[in-house]
DNA sequence: TAAAAATACTCCATAGGTATTTTAT
DNA sequence: ATAAAATACCTATGGAGTATTTTTA
């Protein structure tokens, strides 16, 4: 014989009124069965869990023990139909989303900061990683979502996508270079194509091909070709480079807030590429953490 | 409608088994009501907990992350039954135990610490309480049992008895004493009745009338009356006097160790009286806790 | 004597059984 | 062809109801 619930929930009941009768009330059912629950249950303990005279009823004091035990653990039961509302509302649960570095330092903080407001319960697990890495691990399903740099063109069609923030590409440059003259810098932007000589690092096309081609088509429809010094796969590293006057690089603009000694971010005059940055999932999968985060994305400006 | 826990052990036998058959036999029942009883958790809950596909049987990720929630709930209440054998056998539950402060600095310490080896989860509550106040305290109800100084004779018939250890009577005097002579001691033990003549700092006889009869009495035996320079009822305290060097005490030899400043111990010569400290409970109370406690306490070796 | 729990019985809802069908491999 | 889940239907246990008795304050 096993203790079920119905029974805990009665003694609950008991206990609370220390009453048979409006405790049957309260459960809404009549006292006799009750009273035969009770007896039961405590023909299972092997041990009485009230001392009842006709007039009053009162817990022993291993009822009363064993009530302290009790009321947590149906609670816990009780719990488990809410848990499951959370989970099935997006309330509750995990989300695993991968990011490229470059939205490291404004896309993200802002994203995360609102997701987490919003549903404070959920675990978001973040994952760095390169646009290339991102699509392999959503295919295969090892993350739910991934905000890459791509366009919608180019992802398979297994995946959805939304554009999370289109932004210009500004030149980092060493600070050298601005010092010396070497640049052509009018009211704080980079004039004419002397620049486009001057040796880049850049982002290695497997790595992040719509980006890759962005920078080398800016280049070309200039009629120039960028002489490329340097290859990297970390912002980081990047930036590392162009303060150490190994080059420059073409960058999103919203890399400004990462500031470093040495490295200056000068927008470029004219007709400047736009990068777009974006947010990328299984259109199959229906976690619920993960339409809440397509939902709260949605809602970000996408200019900021 | 409600969970039961029929349902929520349906569903944790499916999770681990991963397959109808097999997981309705470990649950001692047939395969289609437990198809039954998870379609209709599926249907309470609102969401699937499974993907079946005729040959194979897996969670769904809801399903996953519900189950972490349900298994420790169920483990909760499957522990109740546990937890109920404990606290009858005494094996789990609370213990008020009180005790004289004499009991303090041998006896008490060795209680507890075989009580606490045997039965590590019982909650002990330990009060200091002079004997007089264990007696109201034990027929109200208020502790389970008593370490106490009294006789059988003198207890209410209420209350059970069992002796803990009888040990002789020695004097705590004020170490000036012994160095101006004022003393005899001879072999380390106080000779003659000379030294009764000096002040006695005693316990009140209404906090521990047994203890006092007893000095008394030991006065009276050899024609003498004590000069009751001062009461005190805590030890701590009437040590602190002798230490003062306002007078004398006749205390306990367990009291030794209580080392002072400015205090000796010295035994008495010849006949003196012997002290019984015992344990006291109220016969009707059938605690299992308590039950546990006079065993342990049996097996004290009455005379160390 | 009245309030409240226990006892005695009756009933039906449902947990679980049996037989069968469906479906994916 | 077969293993495994779903469907359909049946059975019977036991949870809950009604009527009554017992108890003690």
């Amino acid at each position: 014989m096993m203790i079920e619930l119905r029974q805990l929930r009665h003694f609950l009941a008991v206990a609370d009124t220390l009453h048979f009768g409006r405790a049957a009330e309260q459960l809404g059912m009549t006292q006799p069965p009750l009273s035969q629950s009770i007896i039961s249950l405590e023909k299972m303990l092997g041990a009485a869990l009230f001392l009842r005279s006709k007039r009053s009823v009162a817990l022993t004091t291993f009822g009363r023990q064993w009530l302290d035990h009790v009321r947590p653990a149906v609670e816990g039961v009780a719990a488990l139909t809410d848990v499951a509302l959370r989970l099935r509302t997006g309330m509750a649960g995990r989300l695993s989303l991968a990011f490229v570095s470059t939205a490291d330092y404004s896309l993200l903080p802002r994203l995360v900061e609102r997701y987490s407001a919003a549903f404070p319960e959920v675990e978001l697990e973040l994952v760095e990683a390169t646009s290339d890495i991102q699509l392999g691990a959503l295919s295969e399903g090892r993350i739910n979502a991934g905000i890459l740099i791509s366009t919608r063109s180019s992802l398979p069609p297994v995946l959805d996508y939304r554009p999370l923030l289109k932004e210009p590409v500004v030149a980092a440059v060493p600070e050298a270079w601005v010092e010396d003259g070497r640049l052509d810098v009018v009211d704080g932007h980079l004039q004419g194509d002397g620049w486009m000589a001057h040796p880049l690092i850049i982002f290695p096309a497997r790595v992040a091909p719509d980006f890759h081609d962005l920078v080398l088509g800016f280049y070309r429809a200039r009629g120039h070709q960028p002489f490329i010094r340097q290859e990297a796969i970390q912002m980081q590293t990047i930036i590392s480079l162009v303060s150490a006057g190994l080059g420059m690089a073409l960058v999103p603009a919203s890399l400004r807030n990462l500031a470093r000694t040495g490295v200056r971010y000068i927008p470029i005059a004219g007709e400047t590429p736009e990068l777009e940055t974006g947010l990328a999932w299984r259109r199959t999968d229906n976690l619920p953490t993960l339409s809440a985060m397509i939902e709260i994305a949605s809602t970000l400006d996408p200019e900021a």
